[in-house]
DNA sequence: CTGAAAGCGCTTACAG
DNA sequence: CTGAAAGCGCTTACAG
């Protein structure tokens, strides 16, 4: 039926191991042949087939990604720019992606099987809620292995991180110089530890500029429109009204922004508000009215070189140099200034 | 090293032959020696290899689902939530999910590949973008295939699509019922499928409530917060200011909102808005300020009913019988309501 | 530079 | 109810 190894050699008079062989670039074959052998797999529309390669070699050419199906974290639309990067090199590479879907009991039964099966030749962990077990389990059996995010430093695995804490430290020290005392830090859910470090971050800016973080300011939650808005509802309607917001994400001040307007505040002469931006197409930061300052990051540029990262580990390169965190850069733009003298 | 079909065998002395057939469910097997077959397996861990299965049986348990790197409709927040559909109903059958990176020039290819590799049993079209020439190809061959959309009545393939005509045809008759005569629609990227159905049903309920459209109150594009936001005023600048908004998705009110708070109008007392909701849990129609008014269809039951469609067409049902178009729900909240007698 | 042959780990007629 | 053997379509020592 459809053109296998075997009939095509049998039309080129050569054997299966030399028409192999001149398929996929050794050097022992004369160039002559290999070209005939091009040829003919061209002419004949000849596709080894990727099961049969499999077995032979224990290779799938294919990178797996859990998915796992209640966490909301990852049915973030964030994570399909992440995707997106994982996408682009690995069709570069010629891998194939496999999703592999899962509740979150069987979420380290489903690594495992992946790591054995070799269903995949590596695996991406990429969610933020970085248990450390799963992590050390799939470490320990040397099997391939990214993160994406922040593993405990005594751990040997390849990971790509961004610095959370640095990022909000740096937003919460830049609201401080412009003279706000009273920060609401609208953050995502602090189990996670993404959230965690940009609340130690923002936390640091907060003692070094000699301000007292004061909990009613504090929020933490799933980052939605809603919760933005529900957030800064209530921060504004409570005792110390903040003059400044540090959000999670585009979304949350998205929510947040509306709040404000309903109170009758604009930004930024009323309010100054700053967002972590993943720069999602579909919320430009830019494109806001006023245009937001934000702390920037490309989640899908994360994508891309965890799955670059991903391929080395294939390659054999060892985990120890891959690991990175990427500094986030402070855009300034027209959503914060100067505090007015409410205080 | 890894336990295998032949070592497991061994240790039970029994045939390959039988130990398979014990472990695949077929019936000719003593349930005595099934039960030893069973325990033994659990107890040493065997796991039979997805690559000698496939290569063995033609199957590969894994559906395909092509990602067009540049079409940003699937970048789109959307995508998520559909693929989280189609992982669950693929989890529940032990089905793996190949994404498959692919440029726009090589979508057509990238598909036959996966019909003719056996990577995977069946594919999903999943993109609103319906060449015809796509789908006619991959339904020439017969290989089991799934469009999420509407294919040409003439093509034989299996689909899945709600009925966004129907849709706007009654958000647009509601709103002309309660008054409403300069209606604003803020359509998706109307070269695709499912937006100009939306406008033709939009277009049907103006007609048949004896209104005219005019042009200038007819806006297309990618479906985003900004987008919304620049069409809603673009509007309300215009010449004839509509009292009411029809928007393709919830990102794309939320920009409108925002462009009709800053005229200083409010919803629902002077300006009316409907939106089309996918229900994606990052932005819930019914928490938004006030709830809105939708035309509402779950994109991830879509994902759950087409990998089931899938399934089934792997398991041998013919197309013929899987043709579906869901009716979609108008959900009255609190941003509609009648026009103010400015006409 | 080329080839014959074994092997990857399953499934499945066929025979008993 | 069970087994010996061929076959799925590749790759890769090993020999020449």
């Amino acid at each position: 039926m459809t053109m296998n190894l075997k009939e095509l050699s049998a039309k080129l008079g050569l054997s299966q191991t030399t028409v192999s062989r001149a398929l996929n670039g050794y050097p022992e074959v004369n160039e002559a042949t290999r070209q005939r052998v091009l040829a003919a797999a061209e002419r004949h529309g000849y596709r080894p087939s990727p099961a049969a390669r499999r077995l032979a070699t224990g290779r799938a050419q294919a990178l797996g990604i859990v998915f796992p199906m209640e966490r909301n974290v990852l049915l973030d639309p964030l994570f399909i720019e992440f995707l997106a990067g994982v996408c682009e090199v690995a069709g570069r590479h010629g891998f194939d992606i496999l999703v592999s879907p899962t509740t979150a009991d069987q979420e380290l039964a489903t690594y495992e099987r992946l790591a054995r099966d070799g269903t995949v030749d590596a695996v991406i962990l990429s969610s933020p809620g970085l248990e450390d077990e799963r992590i050390r389990r799939v470490a320990k059996r040397g099997f391939p292995a990214v993160v994406h995010g922040r593993p405990n430093s005594d751990v040997q695995i390849a990971s790509l991180d961004i610095d959370n804490e640095g990022a909000f430290h740096q937003a919460g020290r830049f609201l401080a110089q412009l003279g706000h005392r009273r920060i609401a830090l609208l953050n995502g859910d602090e189990k996670l530890s993404f959230a965690a470090d940009r609340r130690a971050g923002f936390v640091r800016a907060l003692r070094e500029a000699g301000i007292e973080p004061g909990d009613e300011l504090f929020f933490s939650g799933q980052m939605s429109v809603e919760n933005g808005y529900r957030f800064a509802r209530a921060a504004l309607a409570g005792p110390r009204p903040p003059t400044a917001f540090l959000c999670a994400s585009i979304l949350v001040a998205l929510g947040a922004q509306r709040a404000i307007a309903e109170s009758g505040l604009s930004i930024p002469d009323d309010v100054s508000v700053i967002a972590h931006d993943d720069e999602m197409p579909s919320f430009r930061a830019d494109h806001l009215h006023p245009p937001m300052t934000t702390t920037r990051s490309s989640i899908r540029a994360a994508g891309v070189r965890v799955a670059e990262m991903a391929i080395a580990r294939i390659g054999g390169q060892p985990p120890e140099g891959l690991r990175e965190v990427w500094p986030v850069e402070l855009v300034v733009r027209g959503s914060t200034g100067p505090a007015r003298g409410r205080d």
